[in-house]
DNA sequence: TTGCGTTCGTTAGAAGTTGTAACGCAGACC
DNA sequence: GGTCTGCGTTACAACTTCTAACGAACGCAA
């Protein structure tokens, strides 16, 4: 509390305004998706004028991508805690789903449909990496099962390209990517509501998955 | 060719400018994203004026969900094709692969991030259902493997729900959510491009998780 | 306490969008 | 040939993002 740093009222103004922006805007893309956030209507929020805003963000894109920064930092948040909790995968796939159930354009801003001309700044990208070591290393822990694929062959020696300089087996490397896109495809469809009037509940497919990814009994 | 019904010149005038306005917004889908798809674009690019456009659809969300719809049917018939051709479920995921990566900015109008108060229209749903009945069938003629999955047994009698009265054993259910669940898992985010930078074939991904789907050694 | 300078919020306006309304023309049908 | 339906036009309203110029307020420093 006391050590709020060398901020000047200024800055500490500035950074209050721009988080109260980016709330508005959460509130705002919850409500309608990313496509739909408008500075304009943030602003009459707000009680101010459209273009004082542009005094905190350069424009649109910018605000956006600073959204998706700050959703790829709040997953790589979530991850280290349950990775410091010690829940191994399981753990780590079911943070992942409550972190998406909690906030589902949030969950689609990082990982779906994306703007053809776009492209992620570094950092970004840096996060993400981030989060692939956790996954990563909760792969590492469980044991091998099973002759190596072929892919894992293909795999041999990628690990420290995804992540920060971080040595893993091909094996570990192929059940990271399934854990990755075998979690998504369940989530992402659930979330987009295609399993909706199918008279199933979602969350046993998900336990069902990722059973499948840590069980010693695979299908 | 010479069985066009009974059209007058108008209704044939009519349906031409339909698909050309059709055309060009799948163009500019692929180049920007649907969220960029402009009306005035359009008109401009086919020589008319704006709201000429509003002759031929009630608005841009009309227009989408027109695009919506031919992007499901392209799917159904794609699927329907594959049946036939008797690739069973292999040749429909290969269906899907190259129906997917032949205009990515389609798969993702399909299954892609949706907008929270849009709710697709009831033939839509019943083309929906078409697809999962192709993919259904495939499933129900591989054998069985393993014992019954506690999934499966929640899955008991839903299929007529999913189809059109489709009755299926409840390990069928099963195996056509997982390869849907995961081929799309490794699809949308190849589509993505998260896999951009980390240096393996995506193919060999897709085809890694068709093995595990078809194949007897499980995974 | 008295300036000074940075920063903020304002209004005005340009250029774009979707969508409506009213008008004229031209093609189709009787 | 007359009538009627439908198409494309321009004009306009209400939005949007974003730039430019102005004034006021605030913090800092002398």
């Amino acid at each position: 509390m006391a050590e709020t740093g060398t901020t000047t009222p200024r800055e500490r103004y500035r950074a209050q305004v721009q988080a109260e922006i980016k709330e508005r805007a959460w509130e705002q893309i919850a409500a309608a998706g990313a496509s739909a956030l408008s500075l304009n209507a943030i602003a009459k929020q707000m009680g101010m004028s459209g273009p004082a805003l542009y005094r905190y963000f350069a424009g649109r894109d910018e605000l956006i991508t600073e959204l998706v920064r700050d959703a790829y930092r709040s997953l790589a948040d979530a991850f280290r805690a349950a990775s410091a909790a010690g829940g191994g995968l399981t753990g780590l796939a079911h943070t992942l789903r409550d972190w998406a159930l909690d906030d589902p354009q949030r969950y689609f801003l990082v990982y779906g449909t994306p703007v053809p001309g776009y492209h992620a700044p570094d950092d970004v990208t840096t996060i993400a990496s981030e989060i692939m070591t956790a996954l990563l290393d909760a792969c590492a822990d469980l044991p091998a099962d099973g002759p190596p694929t072929p892919l894992a062959a293909h795999l041999e020696g990628l690990g420290d390209q995804w992540t920060t300089g971080h040595p893993a087996p091909p094996a570990a490397l192929h059940r990271a990517l399934t854990c990755w896109t075998r979690l998504h495809g369940v989530l992402s469809l659930e979330l987009a509501g295609h399993f909706n009037g199918m008279g199933f509940d979602p969350t046993l497919l998900f336990t069902a998955e990722l059973d499948t990814l840590t069980g010693a009994s695979a299908n």
